[in-house]
DNA sequence: TTGACGG
DNA sequence: CCGTCAATGAGTCTC
DNA sequence: GAGACT
């Protein structure tokens, strides 16, 4: 019983014995990381990465020739799969066909992952075992160049704000490039088109209180130096790297847990294949509130008085409504063109966008915005905390987050997939 | 990337 | 052991 | 059908 009778160098990993071809080939030929290296990081960083791989369906993109060769993303597992890899199948609604998604439950799967030089692994925002019910709201945040991280920080500054006003606990991360993913755990019964309009609402509040800095444009040469809210990506088969994924960028950063407090002085450019791996030794899984105590997200927006308007069944609810309003179908955002118009509802109401305080910097709010705007610090360590260490001014040795060195060069880096 | 085939 | 060749790989929403 | 997203 030896792993498969083709060429390759023998791997272990509990258990599991895997024949690796290529081992040596350079993937990150500006870093000289091979796929080995790859291995390597996946096995380091599985222990805090594999809970949140767990009972997901993912999506692969394979670069088999390095960042800078031809890419394609995988769904269906390939033939030649090992028996032991498990899957789940699902009909694509679309196509028709069936496809086996892959599950990534141990460090072998991960180790497997890395011998198909899988660069980015992308789980899906809803378990197995109820796939149209995602258990994250996901708020992506993607700055437009000129606009980078600076702007990108500003921004989940003023979310991370609101979000402990709404008493939502959350978990952030780097997107590996220039972005930041925050997310939002939810109690079982969401809809993803529920989900999709608590952050629609969530975009728009943000948008109309910083009209010059947040852009909810779908054209990108419209974004540009203004900071995306990408609402969109709460749709089912819709993905974001995962936490501790490693990107198909130059350095080979990593898409990194951090905390609140460390959002103000990181550099994201400094977690990457090498410099990860010691600092989750250091701090642990920050990114354990997404796997943490839920949220129901029909009428979190009450507190600065987002109504639900229309659709009873708020903000996608399904099954156990607890003392929830009558049911009807679930909420659907929708097209445009059939969404709810947003009625902006009680004290402190919303305004339209437009409205701007003359002569004053690009960060100031519109009045009335006191909902968001009240507070633009981080919630005080929002959920669950690692054992310390991260968090406190002076971290553990490994565990010091790369500070941003100064003024960083005018050449920051290209942006990348976020 | 894999497996197949040939040297 | 090696080199080479063929076949292969996603889906959703907006405008 | 093109454009954007992962
Ligand atoms: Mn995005
Ligand atoms: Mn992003």
């Amino acid at each position: 019983m030896d792993a498969g009778g083709g060429r390759g160098q023998e791997v272990e990993v509990g258990g599991r014995r895997l024949l690796v071809r290529n081992l040596d080939k350079v993937l990150w030929p500006e870093d000289g990381y091979t796929k080995a290296d790859l291995i390597s990081y996946y096995l380091q960083v599985a222990p805090v990465m594999l809970p949140h791989l767990r009972d997901r369906p993912l999506v692969l993109t394979r670069y088999p020739d390095g960042i800078h060769g031809a890419h394609f993303y995988q769904k269906d597992l390939p033939d030649g799969t090992p028996d032991w890899v498990a899957s789940v199948p699902f009909l694509s609604p679309s196509t028709g066909r069936v496809v086996r998604y892959c599950l990534c439950p141990d460090a072998a799967t991960l180790a497997w992952l890395g011998s198909q030089a899988c660069l980015e692994i992308h789980p899906w925002l809803s378990r197995t075992s109820s796939p149209s019910e995602p258990d994250f709201a996901v708020l992506d945040i993607d700055p437009a160049p000129p606009a980078g991280f600076a702007e990108a920080r500003r921004l989940a500054l003023a979310l991370g704000g609101l979000l402990e006003r709404l008493k939502l606990s959350s978990a952030l991360k780097t997107s590996g490039a220039t972005g930041l993913h925050i997310y939002v755990p939810l109690l079982p019964g969401h809809t993803y088109p529920g989900v999709r309009e608590f952050v629609r609402r969530v975009a728009v509040l943000l948008y109309r209180t910083f009209p010059r800095m947040v852009t909810l444009e779908r054209t990108v040469r419209r974004r540009a130096g203004r900071v995306y809210l990408d609402y969109l990506q709460n749709v089912r088969g819709k993905t974001l790297v995962a936490p501790y994924g490693v990107r198909p960028l130059p350095g080979a950063p990593v898409s990194t847990p951090i905390t609140w407090q460390e959002l103000i002085r990181v550099d994201p450019a400094g977690f990457t294949l090498s410099t990860v791996p010691a600092r989750v030794r250091a701090v642990g899984d920050l990114f354990a509130p997404a796997l943490g105590l839920g949220h129901r997200l029909d009428f979190a927006l009450l507190p600065i008085g987002g109504l639900e308007p229309g659709r009873p069944a708020s903000a996608g609810l399904r099954g156990r409504r607890l003392a929830s309003p009558p049911a009807t179908e679930p909420a659907d955002s929708g097209p445009a063109s059939s969404r709810p118009p947003f009625r902006a509802a009680g004290p402190g109401g919303l305004q339209p966008p437009g409205r701007r305080i003359g002569g004053h910097g690009e960060l100031e709010p519109t009045a009335s915005q006191s909902a968001v705007c009240g507070d633009l610090q981080p919630p005080p360590q929002a959920g669950v905390g690692p054992p310390q260490a991260g968090a406190s001014p002076r971290p553990g040795p490994g565990g010091a987050p790369p500070q941003a060195a100064g003024r960083r060069p005018a050449t920051q880096r290209p942006a990348g997939p976020d």
